[in-house]
Order: C-alpha cells, then structure tokens, then sequence
DNA sequence: CTATCTGCAAACCGTTTGCAGCGTT
DNA sequence: AACGCTGCAAACGGTTTGCAGATAG
C-alpha cells in the first residue's frame, strides 16, 4: 500500500539543503519525505502529525525549522486561503500555478504564461516594477465535486 | 492638505453596513473612513492607532469586529504577502486585481480580464470547478523605485 | 425599549526563541 | 572536534471570546 520506496524528489529536496550547508538529519528527512510526495497541502501540525508515525521523538519546531529551510530555497511555498494562511505546499515550478481544493486540500499545478503579457503590461500603465506575482485559484477537485454540492462543504 | 470632507465611499459602506443589519457608530465611523480611503493597505493596529487620532476611546477589538463585517460584505479583503496576511485592504471591484508597493505598500487597482480565458481552460484540463480566484502582482511603486535600489528596502 | 455595539481583560493558537545536550560531517 | 541540529519549555504577537455596561434605532 504506502509505499517505502524513496521518490527523486526527495532525494533532489535533500540535495539542495545540503549544499546550502544544512545537515541531513532522520527528521529532516521525514518532513521532507512527507511534503514532497504530499498531494495536499498541509498544516505544520499535519506535517507534524505525519512524521511522527515514522519519527516519534519529532518536536514540532522542527517542522517549523525546516519549513523555514526549505521556504528559503523555495522548494515550499505557502497557500493563502480567506480563512488563514497556514497551508504548506511544494512549490510550483517555472511558470506553474496553484489550483487548490477547498474541500479536500488537493492541490494540482497548471501553467499561466499569458501572465508575462499581463505584468508587463500592468508595470506599464502603472509606473511600478512588478517583482513578484501571486496567482491561485481555488474551487473543487474533480472527486469532491461529485460527492459535495458546492455549497455545503464539510471541512477535513 | 488633508481632507476634512466625507468621500462618496464612505457613505456607500456605511449604508451597506446598515442594511445588513449592523448599527451605525462612531467607531465605525472612524474605521470606515480610514479604510475606505486609504490608499495603503493597513495593519489592524494601524487602522487602531488611525483611528484613536479622532476617536481616543477606541479598543482594538473594536477594529477587528468592524473587519470582520466589512470583510463578509465584501469591501474589504487581506493582502497576502510572503512575510505574512496581516494587511487590510478595500477590495478590488469587478475585474481589478491589485498592485502592491512593498516598501510603502501603496496599493493600486489594475484589470486583467484575461483570466476569465485561463479560468476556463484551467477548469477543463484540471477537471477542477473554479470558484475563486486569487491575483495579486508584488513591487515597487514609482515614487519607491526612484528612491531606493531594490534590494535594501527599508520598511516602514 | 431592545438588540446591537463597546471596551476591558483574559484566553487562544500558530509560530518563534533560549537553552543545554546530541548527531552529522 | 566543531558546528549545526534537536526537543523542551516558555515567550510572543496577532486575533478571538466573555462579559457587563453603553447606545443606536
């Protein structure tokens, strides 16, 4: 079922923060492990929650440690939702984009290129200089629309 | 210099508030007034310290509960930033997006219809049904970029 | 006159910091 | 051996809640 094999990602994850000078540790690896296969995005609790199935010992500052790590390197990114801002997600890549299910967290990527023209544009008309962008839709994943009507949406 | 006269948005907002039921006074007043006109956006405690200029008495609290209703009527939605989801802000209208300077955090309102073209192919290829969507461009604003390099950005 | 609003103080919750010991390199 | 990492407990900062008195309609 889960499977205990270890994805590239990771591997490529733990690259990048060794040779940014950070130590390879069993927490580390399990925090990592579990954001970069995740297919949702999560919580610093979740994430917590998760590594310690394998990691008993694990505080939660850890969690919010290498989060910090990885943000930094930009492997991770957060999502920012009406509610709160407390979703952790692998980032997208490129000129990738966020499409996030609000009932099951299920997140997907897509590409957006028009966006170029766009910010251009804007920079333009409006005299600034666009350094950075934010782009996410939210809304229901194919699954959870067939089983909840888009309005009363249970939550978890 | 500073305008003593009560703008247009006021009124609307104010009249909103009414008709969903909510009272009208002059606390509210007060924090109607700095949102609706501000063209920053603004930290609740920055609304607060605003606010008590007129109105000494006021509580933080006070700030938070008038956010809230503007918030689910509409006027008001968060700025999110990398740092963090802590600024307030009037909401864009029909199609605008927003602009925001991060050394002075003026914000401006720019449109950019063509998203609703994304939203659709992104909701077919995804299987996805998009209910919300979420733009917001990052930099600096003209006045900023003439004063300070973009990297050794002051703030505040 | 009643429902809503107010300010205060205290609770809350996600996140950060200080520290002494441990583990990676 | 040295530096970075860990977990714990305690602090922190933004936001929310409970309450009794004040006020708009």
């Amino acid at each position: 079922m889960s499977d205990s094999k270890i994805s590239t990602i990771d591997e490529a994850w733990l690259g990048q923060l060794q040779e940014s000078g950070c130590r390879i540790t069993a927490p580390r690896r399990a925090i990592v492990s579990i954001l970069a296969n995740s297919d949702q995005a999560l919580e610093a609790v979740e994430i917590f929650d998760q590594s310690r199935e394998d990691h008993f010992q694990l505080g939660l500052v850890t969690v919010y440690r290498t989060l910090e790590k990885l943000e930094q390197l930009g492997l991770v990114q957060r999502v920012h939702q009406a509610e709160g801002c407390h979703l952790y997600l692998r980032a997208p890549q490129g000129h990738e984009h966020i499409l996030v299910c609000k009932n099951c967290r299920r997140t997907d990527y897509f590409s957006g290129d028009d966006l170029t023209k766009l910010i251009e544009t804007t920079s333009q008309k409006s005299g600034y200089q666009i350094e950075d962008h934010w782009l996410q839709f939210i809304g229901l994943c194919a699954r959870c629309r067939k089983i909840v009507p888009a309005d009363e949406i249970p939550n978890e």
